[in-house]
DNA sequence: AAGTGTGACAACCGCGACGCG
DNA sequence: ACGCGTCGCGGTTGTCACACT
């Protein structure tokens, strides 16, 4: 089929009936056979789309119930964006529809969740921290001292539940002995420089791309 | 009323897996 | 074993409607 003569774009009422007609007929394969022989003008892999996401019989198109926000909510955090094996789990719906709705509707709704509950355990970290009198921001030499976080396992702070809640411990680390292994592959040594302030950078950091990057 | 921003959803794209000759 | 066509998946982009200024 040449790309040329391929539509693109939203589906008109035409070509839905077209296409429900011949999948009806010829089954749900050979989609590339099936969009020549249906005289459609797409793709077989858009007209594969079009009939798995919106014309396939006993499909849902309503809004989401409180028991199926819940699973996919339940089942994202278990499996992650494994949409494909989630929408198995929730009958009429597809994995593009369950996608879409986590991306618009619950993303944002758990992530406000975990970055409120993630807030308080670096509080508490911090609180634990100073009761220690752990000093984790002065050491510009870039000696690492014997009574420093690795003294401390993160069960100890009730952390290490997560990968972030890991990286912000080895953030933490990596205040501690003056800069980050990335700065590291980068050939950059901070601590040579008379500029670099470690307190500095402890004041100024911005929590939010560890929040977010999950 | 017109322009702009934003959210929701539909559709496309790239890539890897799979089956078959 | 290899090449090719097809399928399935997840990420991304496009489009539309509505709210806001």
């Amino acid at each position: 089929m040449q790309g040329e003569n391929l539509r693109k774009g939203t589906w008109l009422q035409e070509e839905d009936e077209q296409l429900t007609s011949f999948v009806t007929r010829l089954g749900e394969r050979r989609w590339d056979s099936l969009a020549k022989v249906a005289g459609l003008r797409r793709s077989g892999k858009s007209c594969r789309l079009r009939w798995l996401n919106y014309l396939r019989p006993n499909l849902k198109h309503g809004p989401y119930s409180v028991e199926e926000e819940r699973l996919i909510i339940q089942l994202q955090q278990q499996w992650g964006n494994k949409w494909s094996k989630i929408a198995r789990r929730l009958p009429g719906r597809t994995d593009n529809e369950i996608k879409n709705y986590w991306r618009t509707h619950l993303q944002k709704r758990v992530q406000v969740q975990q970055e409120g509950e993630f807030m308080n355990k670096v509080e508490s970290v911090a609180h634990d921290f100073n009761k220690k009198n752990i000093d984790v921001v002065s050491n510009s030499e870039g000696e690492t001292k014997e009574s420093s976080v690795d003294s401390f396992p993160l069960s100890d702070w009730g952390m290490g539940n997560s990968p972030y809640e890991n990286r912000i411990f080895d953030w933490i680390v990596e205040l501690q002995n003056g800069y980050s292994d990335k700065e590291k592959e980068l050939g950059r040594d901070r601590k040579s420089t008379h500029e670099y302030n470690p307190q500095q950078e402890y004041d100024t950091w911005d929590y939010s791309g560890i929040l977010w990057d999950l």
